[in-house]
Order: structure tokens, then C-alpha cells, then sequence
DNA sequence: TATGAATGAGCTTTCATTCAT
DNA sequence: CATGAATGAAAGCTCATTCAT
């Protein structure tokens, strides 16, 4: 890619940034238009090429830019990550949301990536992943309490959270209903109801 | 589909579905190509669509025929499912080199229908490998033994022994060096490292 | 065409007719179907060919066929036609449900060939239903009454009757509803309503 | 549509409107092929969908584009139309060379539009031809000599005019030998013959 | 005589990419 | 820097015609 595009206005990189996570999370890397793209970024087609190429470029920036971002904001915001496994949810939820509020469909993209059967990017993809995980796992790594759920599988209680949140989160997008600070409080009492148990 | 596929010669059966599994399992479903299909498979164009009446069709009636097949191969070559759990496994093996005998590409199309990210195909795909998913944890819910390993977590074993035994496949098949008796060689070898930790 | 063709039981033949006139009479040459006319007729697509070499050949042999047919017709039933304007329509009206009972779809087939675009059967079909123009021009040069009338517009009432005719033949047929004498009963009624005025 | 269409230069806009047309006139909608008209009219085929999305939308453009061109020529080439069937004839007849000279095969596609046997077409067809005929009823109201001819029946000899016009027309342009100048000449000519009788 | 599996050129349409402005 | 008109290869699919049986 040209790395001028970092030269753009913020706001302009954002709005290509999000018009391309969008397009990408919601129709996966082949069938994804880059018409699309352009047309809801506002910007021209020839700019889009001009900054990253070709379209696999494209996609393969929106992934590093994804995970260093993710990275960057759980680094930041979790400075203390908690020992207790309901409450570094809810630490996780949190930088979600922050993350989501600059780009909406950005957790929703590096799940599609997961899925993503093209042979050009799958090692790409594994490898930028394979740090995302690493990071999750060090946060994870330091969960002590409450020790009855621990052996009861902090793993099973982790995917449960981990899913409903991305479902929603999902579904809501689409319908385009989706409001940050309603959804944080939607996650906190359904992670409440959880500890309940 | 078009049912007299079926009256077809059962070698020519096979040149058409080996294709296709072939092209559909290293591209996905949507940059798959038909072109491709009737190339390797040394038919015409109108042919492979006299009999599938299009690509979706083609990919339901393979989806459909290859979970199928694995089932009825589980079914006849498992008469008696082994409690301990690497003897098991050495029976599946052996159960999926039989399948690559006659469809190399069989085991990594189900896999990568698994990620296929097409919404027409979703449903059907997830009902499908539903079955299959059924028929293995039938297998799998006999295991008693050795305790000293079901205790630690057989389905990690389970995992790490699928894992390799696909991306080991893949690798072969998409080098061009897979042979069958090869193959089975060497994951049993591998199946007996983990047997003596 | 394959002469043999008239060697086949009659009962076949008029099968294979039926089928094509009613093929090409509701779709057009162009996109007219050999598949759909084979299967309405109960042949292979072998045989279509072998007795008319080419789609082509078929239909310029269907409006042969048709004109001759509707002349001979015209000329074995209406012996002596009236010199009386809407007698005369009356006996041709009965002339095409002799044609129906036979051809149900031979009307509207050669109502269709006029209005055929394709270049390569312009020249054909213009001139075998010249040849039938003139058979319905022969036929109403002999009308001499009722005087009143034929000075308000003998052509109008004829154009009036003709039209009324097929359009009504043409929504039956395609409804599957046409039957030869309730259709005959009905359009006796309202050339009887317009001889009134 | 799209309407950008027009911000091509007229040049290029007239290049693809009269490869169409000839296509089109010549083979009927089914049988036009969009590779014929974007080799005659010298652009890609992904243009020509790039301004009319479909073969449909562009066939509907055509008919809308030629009727609306066609009265406004009329309109204002016929300012004030002759009361003398024959004077009107000979401003008609100047009005098609007029039409000719930018767009030779306009009224043939015209033609040939009236027969056009595609249901998803005709009721589109239907509403625009209407429009043109009512302009040329509009012209035809006002003819009131020669008195001798009309009680003779002035409908007859405009068939009989323009039917020959056509048939002519279509004979040169195919041939290729269609020049306006010469054609107004024989169109003229043609039309006195008639006067004399 | 009769079959229907098989062909392949043809169709309309899409879309990543280029390039003159 | 920015545009968007223009490209053309490739896509999925159709169908008149052939030919071995």
C-alpha cells in the first residue's frame, strides 16, 4: 500500500476505513464490490487503487490496521487487567465498545476473516490473528477467580459471552440500530445475569 | 439435480465429482469456477449443467453426497467402536484414508464448506454437516479408556489429532504428493508419539 | 424436411404438430424451445431433427403445412359461399373450429408468423399467407349484402369479428379452458348480436 | 439508465444509438446481440452496461428516445401542415429524410418495434408507439382536398405511401446503398405518380 | 426408426483495474 | 491529489445440433 494515506485527513481515512470494513464484513473478500466501497466512502474509484493497489491490498491493510488497533486499545484500557473472570469480561466489553465507536464494523470484520476460505489470504490472515489470540490469552492467563467457576470451565463461559456478543452485536449493525452506550448496558446485565449463576 | 447422473458410468460419476470437490475445496464456493470444474473433469460446459442445473445445485448435491458417503464408510468400516480412545482414532483414520481413496478431496471440501461464507448455502451446509457431526460424537461416547487421559481432556487429544491429520492432508493433496498408504503411515506414527506421553 | 415424415402413423404426426404449433405459437421463433416441443411431444430430440433437419426447417414446414391445411379446409367446407356479409362469417367461423378440433393452436400460430421479426422467415411466411389472403379475399368478393352495411365499411365488421375471434381463441387456449363447441356457441352468439345493429 | 449517458460527446453518443438501432432493427429484441453492438458502435461491453444496466433498458431507451425525436422533428419541421394530402405527404416524407440523415435506421427500428413479440416489452412499446401515432393523427385531422380523393379514401393511400417508404428504405439501408438525397428524390417522385391518378 | 447424452459456441452480465484528464 | 469513463476477461448459463448406440 501508499503509505500517503496516512497523510489524508483523519476523518477521510476513517470514512474509507469503515466503508471498507463494512462492505468486507458483511459480503466476505470475493464477493465484497469495490464499487461499493467507494461509493460509501465518497471517495473516486481511481483514489481507492491509488492508495492500496488492488483490492486483496486493501483487505490485507484493513487486517494489520484491525488487530494493531485492537491491540493498541486493550493495551491501553485494560492497564490493570482483573483476576476476577466476570469482571475482565466486563474490562473486555468496555474496549469493545470504545473500539466500536471509531469503527462499528471492526470486530465483526476480523470474525468474517476467520472464515475466510481464500487461499491468498489465509496465511496472512492466520498470522495477524495468531497475535490477536496471544494477546487475549495474556489477559486471560491472569484469571484466578471466583475459583468454583474456574473448574467448572472458564473457557465454556468465555465462548458464551464472547458469542452473544458478537451475535448481537451483528444483528443490530445490519438493522442498523446499533447505539454504543445502549448496547454497552444490553452486555453488562446479560454478563451480570451470568455471575448470578 | 437431475437424478439419471446417477445412470452415468460409475468411473465417469467419479471424474466429475473428484473435480469438482478438487476446485470447490481449494477456492470456496464463490471463486470456484465451472470453467474449471468441466476442465479437470473432462466434460462439457452444458453437460455439467444438463445434470446440476447450476453451481449452487452442484455444491448442495456434493455437500449432500459426500456427508452421506463418510457416514455410510463410518458405518461399515466401524463395526465395533474401540473404548480406548487411541485405538479409536487409529480406526477413524483408517476410515478417512478408505474416503481418499476414492475422493482425495472429500475430507477438505466438508472442511471448507464448514467456513463457506455464502448465506444461499449456510443452512444446508449447517444441516448437512449436523448429521455428520451426530455420527462422530456417536463414536466418540463409547470411549472409556485410558482414564488417566480422558480426565486431562480427551477432546484436546481429539483436536490436536484432527488438526494435523486435515492440514497435513492439505498440504499433500495440494502439492500433488498424497498417497494414501503414505499418508497412513505417517499419522498413525504420530498417533503412537501421543499414545505413549 | 424428411419426406418419411408422412410415412409415421397419423395420430404421431399430428403429436409432433401439435406440439410445435403450440410451442412456437405462445413463445415466438426465436425463443421457441426444441427441448419443451420434444417433451410436449413425446419424442426424442433425434427424431425432430432427423425428420426436419433444423428448427429453422420445421417452422417454415408448420406454415406450409398450416396454409395448405386452412385453404383445403376452407374450399372442402365452404362448398357455396354466401353472397350475405355475416353468413359468410358465420360459415368461416365454423371452418376454423373444424381447423381447431385438429390444430387448436393452428390459428394462433399463423397469427403469430405475421408478426414474426426474424430476418431468415420474413420472406417465407409473407409469401404462404399471401396465398391464404387471397383465399379470404376470393371468398369475400362474392358479398353483396345487406347493402346498408357493407356502404357503412364491410372491412370494419370483418376486422371486428376476426379480431374478437383470436382474442378469444388465444385466452381459452392458454387457460386450457378451449372447447371447440362451446367456443363455436359463443362466437355464433355475438356475430348474431352484430347483425342485429 | 444512467443519465451520464448524455454528458458523452455527442459524437460517441450517436455512434452507440445507431449501432443499436441497426442491430436491433435487423434481428428483433431476442436475437440482437449486445457483442454486435458494442463492436459496431466501437466501445467495451462493459460500457454499454455501464449506461443501460441491461439489453432491456437499452432497447427501452431506444424506443423512448426515437419516439421522442421523431415528433419533435415533426413538431418542428412541420410547422404548419399542409391541408393537401399529397403536400402533406411530401412534408412527411421530408421529415423521415430529415430523421434519416442522423439516425438511418430510426424508423425502421421503429417497424420493427411494432412487431415485437417479447411480453416484457410490449406493453412499454404500446405506450410510446401510441404517443407517435397520435402525432400523427394530429397531422392527418387537418387534410381536407383533394375532395375527390378523401371521399376515395385518404387511409389507403397513406398505407400505400408509407408502406412503400419503408420497404424502400429497408432495401437500401441492408444493401447498404441508402442515401438520403437520392432517396428523397425517388420518395418524390413516387408520390406525384400518385397525384396524377 | 428412434434415442438422449454430449457438445461448445453463444448469450447477458459483472467487476477489478487502468489511465487520460 | 483526485476523478470516473473505459476496459475486457471471465463469470454462470442456454440451446440448436450431432452422433454413437
Amino acid at each position: 500500500m501508499n503509505n500517503k494515506f496516512f497523510d489524508l485527513k483523519k476523518e477521510k481515512q476513517d470514512r474509507i476505513i469503515n466503508a471498507a470494513l463494512s462492505v468486507f464484513a458483511q459480503n466476505g473478500y470475493a464477493h465484497a464490490s469495490t464499487d461499493e466501497i467507494v461509493r460509501e466512502a465518497s471517495i473516486s474509484k481511481g483514489l481507492l487503487f491509488h492508495y492500496f493497489v488492488s483490492k486483496l491490498g486493501m483487505y490485507q491493510f484493513l487486517v494489520d490496521y484491525c488487530v494493531r488497533f485492537t491491540i493498541l486499545e486493550f493495551k491501553s484500557d485494560i492497564r490493570t487487567p482483573s483476576s476476577d473472570l466476570f469482571e475482565l469480561h466486563r474490562q473486555i466489553i468496555e474496549g469493545g465498545i470504545m473500539i466500536a465507536r471509531k469503527y462499528p464494523w471492526l470486530v465483526l470484520f476480523l470474525d468474517s476473516a476467520q472464515l475466510e476460505p481464500d487461499p491468498e489470504l489465509r496465511s496472512y490472515i492466520d498470522e495477524k490473528l495468531g497475535m490477536l489470540r496471544e494477546c487475549r490469552e495474556g489477559l486471560m492467563s491472569g484469571v484466578t477467580e471466583p475459583a468454583a467457576v474456574l473448574s467448572a470451565g472458564a473457557d465454556d463461559i468465555t465462548l458464551l459471552i464472547a458469542d452473544t456478543y458478537l451475535t448481537e452485536m451483528k444483528r443490530r449493525l445490519i438493522r442498523g440500530s446499533f447505539a454504543p452506550d445502549e448496547f454497552r448496558r444490553d452486555m453488562c446485565r446479560l454478563a451480570n445475569v451470568m455471575r448470578q449463576l
